[in-house]
DNA sequence: ACCTTCTGATTAAAAGTTTGTTCATCTAAT
DNA sequence: ATTAGATGAACAAACTTTTAATCAGAAGGT
């Protein structure tokens, strides 16, 4: 068996709450009683046993991540490693662990979530997806459990702390310089309209065109799972329009990727016949051809300051609730070009 | 304060005892008594306190899983994502947690892994990676941690619990298919030689080569990060010998993905004038352009097993060391193709 | 009627920490 | 010299559960 706090008192001749004191820098420890249980505990290679500090002071040290359902193929977004990153980034520095919950079926992932919460098995928890009618996000208000999600919810936004870019705004600009490239009939291909952040990027492209007095065409939208045989069909559909677009903005870099290869199946070029735009910047938006002009979202900052607010909301339960705009940033690159140029 | 065993003890006019036996489904107890604390558990909503349960007979419901370091790019492969759906499929099945642990550093990364284990926060560990000399598997050996590795470890491979591909074997079966199209000039690119499996996939190239009695030729051979600068350079190095490649065998479907489009850039078609082969079959490998013919090692399957061993393992600590074997197929698609034809 | 055996539940200890309270000692002030 | 106050560490309870040991009562055998 493992080595406990009383082995490490037995052999520093103190008491087990003077070892935890030390643990915890307690003031009222003399330096010297200090340095003799920091030997011991450093001599038996003393460790504190998780589940009994757990125990005793109600708290694991640890944060719940909800991935999205993996029924889809959307966890294969990079999105995800990389908002894992930013969120491993301060876990690791501030000692806390990482517990990870998705399931391939909705019910199973409100399981999950149940589970770590009734457990106590977290102190807290990030959504990493955020779309209408949540039944994740509704258990969680209503337990009152500490929780933040990235992106911006689809309810009660003001009490729920919240990490997101502004979408709406980056849609906009996105869609902006499609315009300023001479593009006129610009659609816009998304995913399902239960993300917000769909939605949110839609409002943007939206934005964008009424304030240039572009039409705003109904047959201009595309809401599909991402490259399912329906999709395909919708984009086909999309180039046979009397006047099909010369600019897509499209909602994700992987969907991208997706258009850009069914477009060349048929003959058309990206950007010499149909100009490009997209969102996230993950990885592969830089190595694929054509490169993908894009809106840098910054997701490792996402997960970031998403975990440092769920901790400093873990460590204070009386923490407002926050809302954090992380700047984005647009790469320029070789899928958008001036209208009829080739 | 959450509802404790004692509070649904009272409720139910039972022992605490009592209660937990329910919980266990022990048979001492009379079906009358079961039914009786069954309902006041549920009336009352009660949940018991994982850490409690933890401590009081030292074991976590949690497995450990290992990512590779984030420092690098690797992270963003959509191998990760996938494998850890097959993990959490039987995780959440067996009800399980699943704590995930990476870092930026390497150090970071054992440091993690130790704080898991020595805090007692899992009861197995799974390794997604495999390399050579790899100071996490030290420790876990040393500490006779039970886990299990995705991928062949580097040493002591018969005491090591793993889930593996045949990846000699699919190399060399992947290698041949290039040369049943009439390839004579095949290069191979992998990643970091300190891989297993980017090793064991060169090997099967090898033997292929050798088989079919083709040269196999250092110059023939490039090890690079994932389209780092310095790898751009090899990649154009190999295309300018006197006898450039007319077949490719890349040892991951991402970097194939690279490859192409450097190769395009500087006016090679895919597979016109070169033929590609890869391996993992990812998402991406079949949307992209032209779609890869590649090694489908099942993935998720890999994780499904590896959790599988693990809990088996954490359940009977006796239980000897394991191998197994997950088959692959392959999947032919058009980035490889008979030499010559246009 | 008494003893044995079995059944079904209770009691109490244990798991490894944290933390409020108490106690002993030492310093300093009267 | 006595006492008040400060300092430093020990004691003991608490956190919630599991489980070995125990006990009470019923059933069965003589």
């Amino acid at each position: 068996m493992a080595v406990t706090i009383k082995d490490v008192a037995k052999a520093a001749g103190v008491a087990p709450s003077t070892v935890s004191r030390v643990i915890a820098d307690h003031p009222r420890i003399s330096p010297a009683t200090k340095k003799k249980v920091k030997k011991a505990m450093k001599e038996m290679g003393y460790h504190p046993n998780a589940n009994a500090r757990g125990l005793a002071n109600r708290s694991t040290q640890s944060l719940g991540v909800v991935l999205p359902s993996s029924a889809n193929k959307a966890l294969q977004n990079p999105f995800f490693p990389e908002v894992l990153r930013g969120i491993s980034a301060v876990a690791h520095q501030l000692d806390y662990s990482i517990l990870l919950s998705t399931g391939e079926k909705d019910e199973e992932m409100l399981e999950g979530v149940q589970r770590m919460v009734y457990a106590n098995r977290v102190d807290g928890i990030i959504l990493l997806y955020s779309q209408v009618n949540d039944p994740i996000l509704c258990f969680l208000l209503e337990k009152d459990f500490p929780f933040v999600v990235i992106g911006k919810p689809g309810e009660r936004v003001d009490e729920i702390t919240h990490v997101d870019n502004d979408n709406i705004r980056s849609g906009k600009t996105i869609t902006n310089h499609l315009i300023e490239l001479g593009h006129k009939n610009i659609a816009f291909i998304g995913g399902s309209t239960d993300l917000i952040v769909t939605l949110d990027r839609l409002r943007g492209y939206q934005l964008a065109l009424e304030e240039a007095k572009l039409p705003y065409l109904e047959e201009y939208r595309i809401h599909t799972e991402f490259l399912k045989s329906g999709g395909r069909r919708a984009v086909h559909e999309l180039f046979n329009l009397s006047e099909p677009p010369t600019g897509l903005v499209i909602a994700d870099d992987l969907m991208s990727i997706g258009v850009i290869n069914m477009l060349e199946e048929s003959g058309m070029l990206v950007p010499e016949d149909v100009s490009i735009v997209s969102f996230n910047n993950v990885y592969l938006a830089e190595v694929t051809r054509p490169p993908l002009t894009t809106v840098d979202i910054h997701i490792y900052e996402l997960g970031f300051q998403a975990a440092k607010c769920l901790i400093d909301k873990v460590q204070n339960k009386l923490e407002p609730a926050k809302r954090i705009i992380v700047p984005f940033t647009i790469e320029y690159r070789q899928s958008a070009q001036m209208i009829g140029k080739r």
